[in-house]
DNA sequence: GGTATGATTGTTATAGTATAACATGTCAAG
DNA sequence: CTTGACATGTTATACTATAACAATCATACC
């Protein structure tokens, strides 16, 4: 589900900027269709609460926690149990569609879904902005770290807490 | 508090090596008395509940939960409300004599006190052993990447879930 | 179409993690 | 001895997460 114009679009040519003004009514959109194709792919299903919780989480470059999506939920119609949240937000992590923010104990959307990525997120403290950064060096230095011991990584959380650019300035 | 024998000494010549077999009572009081000579010397006070569940930690290579701490001082005379032990285990971490390995929500003795360290961590989900490891190239590869979008780290959360060499062998 | 099958959602109940707020106790400085 | 700062104990509550079962929906097959 590429698309032709990645070189002028800021939300697909640098999705990890979440910090920077974008279009993102677009990156939303964009990551909401790559999902569905994704999805489609393998057979499974993107279903109506799915895909409305991966839309809440798109929203904006935030982690929300599984109750306030569920709030969100059951304002619409939804179940208003915590399964059901809980659910549509493994789904969606199980698929590569959002991640975990373990800092938080929340969720945030992935800002692109399909490429094959380990996940590493800076998270602003000012503005609770959260973006995926790239993240292929740290994970090599973590791998030779954790190869001197013989160990080996299956997963990994790689998260920092800090300032965006712009809370600097006001800060 | 370095003390004279640290070639010999595998607990302190590799304290991120958790996984391999070494003389933990000496890793462990070493641990405790480095803890206690920082504490000291920042005029601070290793009161008894504080140093109990610094030992506490220090009996294995392990993460506790904060309740199976709890369960413990309340079987030792100390209070058995929660915040007992969160105030314990606050203090130790801000005094950088704990970590909070938040994959596991869980908390574990800091095996080099004193020694300005960015944690990263290898937890074994077969064995559950908790292992620091040497993280400045971790650091620096996650500092250039968030360099890139003028992001500033204050603090960093690096996790890695895997196994052991000993628990690879056994699967 | 009708039905068997598995996946998904809804619901109840409970487990696990963490903090706010206030009372009590300890200790050292003045 | 009093005072003030810190530490601990206690009550109550908030927040996060999962187990277990019932009801529903979608699909594939006859
Ligand atoms: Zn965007
Ligand atoms: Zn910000
Ligand atoms: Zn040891
Ligand atoms: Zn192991």
């Amino acid at each position: 589900m590429a698309h032709s114009h990645i070189d002028a679009c800021p939300g697909c040519e640098a999705p990890d900027l979440a910090f920077a003004a974008h279009d993102h009514a677009h990156c939303s959109a964009d990551a909401l269709a790559r999902a569905e194709a994704l999805v489609a792919e393998k057979g499974l299903r993107l279903t109506p609460v799915r895909r409305r919780v991966l839309e809440i989480l798109l929203e904006e470059h935030r982690a929300l926690g599984a109750y306030d999506v569920l709030t969100r939920l059951a304002a619409e119609g939804f179940g208003n149990q915590p399964p059901v949240a809980y659910r549509a937000l493994d789904f969606l992590e199980e698929q590569g569609l959002a991640h975990r923010i373990r800092r938080l104990n929340a969720f945030t959307a992935c800002m692109h879904p399909g490429e094959a990525h380990a996940p590493a997120f800076l998270i602003c403290r000012g503005c609770n902005v959260v973006a995926e950064a790239p993240a292929a060096p740290v994970m090599a230095a973590l791998q030779a770290a954790a190869g001197q011991s013989g160990f080996v990584i299956e997963r990994s959380t790689i998260e920092a807490l800090g300032l965006c650019p712009s809370c600097q300035v006001a800060a």
